[in-house]
DNA sequence: TTCAGAATCGTTAACGTTCACAATAATTAT
DNA sequence: ATAATTATTGTGAACGTTAACGATTCTGAA
């Protein structure tokens, strides 16, 4: 019995007790005092249960979404909503509810941003993409005191801030030791950007990172090109590329994003064998070429949990001040043919 | 308002229509059906909180816990219980209750067995280490049903039951891919059972399984050797272990259990070279040999989430009737250098 | 027909927290 | 000193579910 045997031994009512710890006006220093030398004394840890039963009704927990329209170009960002809508479910009956804003540039995600803090939302749950937008939605978001939790990326803000992402230079350094692990020292790497119309996402180039910085370490010498192409345009090689490719070395081939089945209809199509491909994120296609044994090893970022866990650490933190799940760094699971979860 | 809304229409009091949906006695057939036909129409999902935040103080959930003792020598069961424990404190508050009993034997197991069944439990988590005394077990539940869960290995029951665990046969094969990677057709694999007092593990035998089969799918010739030990004799080399080690071919050594860390000092102490380890489960010894390069892969079977996972699939049967969350393969998680998780 | 007992149903308090409102105490103004 | 404020504290209803208890209706035996 917390709050009632917190108010029995300060000798106050419930109400009393009740105003002292959601710091409500109204009670005399001096009784504060008393009320929180016995919480100091014996504890006091709040009946969430009994809390949000209370409030599931009056005070609902309201928290905003911006993330990307999924296109089936970008179907990726269904799967973060996808455990959004998971969490959310779970804690309906507590009161809490998600509403989703789409953005497909920058500009679209700034006024989404306006649109957002016209309404008063108790959270935002959103992607690091633009990195002024992402600054002024932090401090905007400081400013009410509202907690902001970042997905997918992680990038360099003015102030500290939330994040639920993979270390993306991690994830590239474990590429360069599966992909080593198949090509070895005396094989060519290639590194593929394939950019979508936003540009090359700060994944990837983190990504590239930390492959290099693996194969450099095994030895500086090995062989590595990075090839960036449009994800739209035809793939085209230059004279360079053909040279590269149409020999007997081995090949891995690192694709820095959810393209990597892009790759296997390519060496398919010119009959460049000899080669390992490695790439990011369960896609349909990606699950496919798994499958067939036209791409060696994926890497996935666990996007729908990802959605899951910033739900269910904003409802922690607000409902019990306890921040600790609202930053999380994403095992980087490698997934190859046999391990495919099936949903 | 979920029952009083639907006191309302079926013209009822809230206490006819709890006595329905908890089936106590005391209700004509008439306005059973009259209150059953309301339900039907407009449905109705119970308020979990609301229903816990009543029966926390009277009515616990009680479950009883029946896995190894963990001593320094299987300190790997500790894992699960740092599960349970966390998923415990999370539901304390809802009023569930963990009780920890202890086996170290095929007896040990069957009196703990009656002791957890003189008490009157409302769920069982153990593990199907004696396949005899599980079924009883499982027989004895199902009489006074209450719902069982079975942790970190699955086995053939008499009746169909709950298992949280991986599926060991393509764990076996995920190294054997993995291996194969390293080691080619060429080289030569050895797959190390280190036996303890309790005999080869019903695990061991699926993932040795599972890597034959995924080795002989590549090319039936691929060499392989499996080589039993016991945990506590030193290990000697006959003559022809002598003649397979001793020579320039790659080696790939698969320890079918978390043991593998035993394997650099013997390849080390007998000058052994060429080698690729794969072992299973992130020790403190084997994330060492990951992180000094003497161990190539470990695979992971998430203990710790396996008995969280147990607890909350067991309070979600026992207050909402779902058990869809008693039955979860355990994905299986690749280990290297770059990806340890920092605990 | 009457009435004990069973069958059926409604009422109400409780779980712990929140908060509007009422009640009291303390302070200032007249 | 008394009235008028203000400051501080207590009270009680509500969130939705549960279950004990009491009230009512019904059944069958005397």
């Amino acid at each position: 019995m917390g709050i009632k045997r917190i108010a029995k031994l300060a000798n106050v009512s419930i109400g009393t007790v009740d105003r002292v710890l959601n710091k409500r006006s109204g009670v005399s220093k001096e009784t504060e005092k008393k009320v929180l030398k016995i919480i100091e004394e014996i504890g006091y840890s709040k009946n969430t249960t009994a809390s949000r039963l209370k409030l599931a009704a009056t005070k609902k927990i309201k928290i905003a979404i911006l993330t990307p329209k999924s296109s089936t170009k970008w179907s990726y960002w269904k799967l973060p909503k996808k455990g959004i809508t998971k969490a959310i479910d779970e804690l309906t009956e507590l009161g809490v509810m998600a509403y989703f804003y789409d953005f497909t540039d920058s500009s679209t995600y700034k006024t989404q941003v306006k649109n957002i803090f016209l309404k008063n939302y108790d959270a935002i749950v959103t992607v690091p993409f633009f990195k002024n937008a992402s600054n002024s939605l932090l401090n905007l978001a400081e400013s009410i005191n509202i907690p902001v939790v970042f997905l997918d990326t992680e990038i360099p803000l003015h102030a500290t801030a939330n994040f639920i992402r993979q270390n993306s230079e991690k994830a590239g350094m474990v590429a360069g030791r599966l992909l080593h692990g198949l090509v070895g020292n005396d094989g060519h790497y290639f590194i593929v950007n394939i950019s979508n119309d936003k540009g090359i996402h700060a994944n990837g180039k983190q990504r590239e990172n930390g492959f290099r910085t693996f194969l450099k370490s095994i030895d500086t010498d090995i062989n590595i090109k990075t090839i960036t192409h449009a994800v739209d345009s035809n793939f085209t090689f230059t004279e360079e590329l053909e040279k590269l490719f149409k020999n007997n070395n081995t090949k891995g081939i690192f694709v820095t994003n959810s393209r990597s089945h892009m790759i296997p209809p390519i060496l398919k199509k010119h009959n460049i064998k000899n080669t390992f491909v490695i790439g990011f994120d369960m896609n349909k296609e990606n699950i496919e070429c798994l499958k067939n044994d036209k791409i060696n090893f994926i890497l996935d970022q666990n996007p729908k949990y990802q959605g899951y866990a910033a739900i269910k650490g904003l409802y922690k933190y607000i409902t019990e001040q306890d921040a600790s799940d609202l930053n999380i760094e994403i095992p980087i699971d490698i997934i190859v043919k046999e391990n495919i979860i099936e949903v």
